[in-house]
DNA sequence: ACAAAAATATACCGTTCGGTATATAAATTG
DNA sequence: CAATTTATATACCGAACGGTATATTTTTGT
């Protein structure tokens, strides 16, 4: 990698944590310089402008815990268990999620929506590989002979993750996990009684 | 009403699309004049500082959400109308929601998270009272007779918001009800499955 | 109708904003 | 190691920010 790709990569993961906890427009300039310890020169010698590092940051923070997710659930390699994992991994994560501002495709999406349109189609672009992976450990179940196969896998990925997302929001409000577990609770409910043979 | 509070009150409303569109930190005093045709000493006049305004507009706009909920189920008299009219509430409303900005709820509580703790805490009492509302309809249900008796109701309210949430931010990021349907057509069967006797 | 009080407009404040031209320093390449 | 390219720092820009003191207008109570 070189000096440049380093240092741009080296803002993006200082700022990673302001931009979720903050938000895009209240994140300054003088945010990312202090954080970086670099100037304005530097960081516009690496971006064209904030919202370009704003984009790559979201990009970093829904990378990083995808990639979480995927070692998490990975060490498993029956459809079954990496259903299991997948909730377990918001069970097991929750606490390190919201220090760090909370799920990024939420923040992103409800601040972006009607004013960053380039944000907000990454935004769509990530939900959809989401849910797409989910459905994808739901066919695999099915191939395997372990998961119903009259289920609607997209829809199913889709009801996982909004019922999460919804119990990430309720948490986050009331600084307490009760409202996630409860959300993770129904996930797995939902896939002892309708998904699993 | 004195003139103070009806400008007050003009003021409010006004700018509580802006507010919920952009964001409390996207909306400048700019947005806020431009859209009242008045000047900021007359905001200012009105208003401590911005942080009153975006209060008492998140205010503004879950009350009024509340208001137009309140009037959708209170048609009728029986828990069980009432229950089904809340979710048929958001299947009829959805549009209107999402073209004022989407759930004042959800955008207040990740924007305010990290950053406006007098909003965070607002937002928190909000979210308690919706789920008190249900709770308590769900032991109205119980009370005639036609809802389980052994539910536990503050946690089937939360289960039915949150899934509720999770529905409308999916569906914003895709721009299409589906999702949010989707999540409706789950607290459906949850009630059929689940509540009703 | 008139005086007192309240609300609104005007004109301004210092600060911070995102962004840039240019100089300096560091890394890469022949 | 020298030449050149690349990256970073410095110093600055105009604009927009939130906010305020004061003047003017409009309501309000008598």
């Amino acid at each position: 990698m070189s000096k440049a790709n380093q240092t741009r990569q080296f803002i993006i993961e200082k700022t990673a944590p302001i931009f979720n906890k903050k938000g895009f427009a209240a994140t300054s300039l003088s945010d990312i310089t202090e954080a970086t310890g670099l100037t304005k020169g530097s960081i516009y010698g690496n971006f064209e402008n904030k919202d370009e590092v704003a984009i790559a940051v979201f990009k970093y923070n829904a990378d990083r815990l995808w990639k979480k997710k995927e070692n998490w659930i990975t060490v498993y390699s029956d459809a079954r268990s990496q259903l299991m994992a997948l909730v377990d991994f918001y069970r097991k994560n929750w606490k390190e999620l919201f220090e760090s501002g909370g799920c990024p495709v939420m923040n992103a999406a409800t601040e972006s929506d009607d004013i960053m349109p380039a944000m907000k189609e990454r935004v769509k672009n990530t939900v959809d590989s989401w849910v797409r992976n989910v459905a994808n450990i739901l066919e695999k179940g099915i191939k395997e002979n372990v998961f119903r196969s009259n289920i609607n896998t997209v829809e199913y990925a889709r009801l996982f993750i909004m019922t999460i997302e919804g119990g990430v929001l309720l948490s986050k409000i009331s600084d307490k996990p009760d409202s996630l577990y409860l959300a993770l609770d129904r996930v797995n409910k939902i896939i002892d009684d309708e998904i699993i043979i």
